[in-house]
DNA sequence: ATATGTTCACTTGCATGCAAGAGGACGTGA
DNA sequence: TCACGTCCTCTTGCATGCAAGTGAACATAT
């Protein structure tokens, strides 16, 4: 399973991983050959699969220089943030025009876990039902041009790794998943409009939290 | 100004541009050798441009087989209307909490030139407005991410070519301008609500003329 | 005539060699 | 000590060679 896909496609999967999770350092650092060698291959599928990490926003290739992750700057994930909550609000109320479909049960299961989660106070539980919540969510949308893109923007933002945080004020972790189910009774109740509204004021709530606790957390992402 | 930037850049923007003209017939035709010889360089940078098209979704690379240009289909014509019609409402809403911009000052000299347009019945000068618009209402959101996910989208739907057909319903071209200048009274007013519902209506009410249109016309593109 | 097995031309995937440009290190002068 | 000019190493951009897989044409057998 590792390797029967392409070179250049497993090298773009891992690295896409690795700067996602943030186990490469920001700035410099991604040379071709290093990681050819790195992952035994040659520098054509490396160069391919840096050339689609581009395209996808995640690494800058300055030419004749080198190629680095991308560091988001404090505009960028203001806009980033824009974009989840048109795209996750869009994504609501398309949702709650479909009716009963596969994803409407798993959303069903996802609250009765996150409620228990919140019930025993665990924040690290909680955290992974969050993501996919909100994957659940875009994807019951039922239009893949906007989970696609949805995906790129959000690897942009390294979202995974913010959503600790946003909830490590106090009392959020309650509240976001009393969100979640206001969200989910509407789309239930197939009010397409209050559906995208509170899913918009949502992701807003969401973001004021992660950014104030990143004041707090000392900016430990977003360097200008 | 041809020849100054890189090769890839120069064969991508070349091809991404012939692909959304419709020069490139649909379906099969891109050989990475052909396509070299034509430009005049190596394999390598065709092979580049191809891949940063493919992750822009406007061709197909089939592993060992070949290259094809992408070919919607009418559930794609679906969601990237969809698409069209959430990204350019909201930026709408955007534009209009901005408040003086330059964007705003090219809006209504774009106006002036629509009407003007209308006025004569030139079906083709009003056509060349309209793309005009519509970036200028997406640039105007001051989101750069919008901007370039947006032209991504649309460069899919080959966008440009459809614009004529939509406006080829009677009494459509007046209607389109009068739209036009609705919203920009509302971003003037500074009214982003309107704003949005109003953009969302008038992108909803072009896409229905233009799938109206392409009943009458014989299904031109979109094979499903 | 139809179905089937085989071959073959053509495609892209990957490896490698060479060239050109960028940026820093280093030496030199004041 | 500081400013400046030169060189040198490292980076990617492009060209090319080889290998492997695909799909269709073709011959063959029923």
């Amino acid at each position: 399973m590792l390797e029967a896909q392409s070179m250049q496609l497993m090298v773009a999967d891992r690295l896409r991983a690795r700067i996602i999770a943030g186990d490469l350092e920001t700035g410099v650092g991604l040379s071709e050959i290093a990681l050819a060698a790195e992952y035994g291959v040659s520098r054509t599928p490396v160069r391919e699969a840096l050339k689609q990490l581009q395209t996808e926003g995640l690494v800058e290739i300055r030419p004749r220089v080198g190629t680095f992750v991308s560091t988001p700057t404090r505009a960028d994930i203001v806009e980033l943030f824009q974009m989840k909550e048109i795209l996750e609000g869009a994504a609501a109320r398309l949702f709650a025009a479909r009716g009963e479909i596969p994803e409407l049960e798993a959303l069903r299961r996802n609250l009765e876990t996150s409620d228990e989660a919140v019930a025993r106070g665990d924040v690290a539980g909680y955290a992974a039902q969050v993501g996919d919540f909100h994957d659940l969510i875009v994807r019951g949308s039922g239009n893949r041009k906007l989970v696609t893109h949805y995906t790129m923007l959000m690897n942009q933002l390294a979202y995974p790794r913010l959503v600790a945080t946003s909830l490590s004020r106090p009392g959020r972790l309650g509240e976001s998943d009393a969100e979640h189910g206001r969200v989910l009774a509407m789309i239930v109740a197939k009010d397409e409009w209050t559906a995208e509204r509170l899913m918009r004021e949502h992701v807003r709530a969401s973001q004021e939290a992660l950014l104030g606790a990143m004041v707090f957390a000392g900016d430990a992402d977003a360097r200008s």
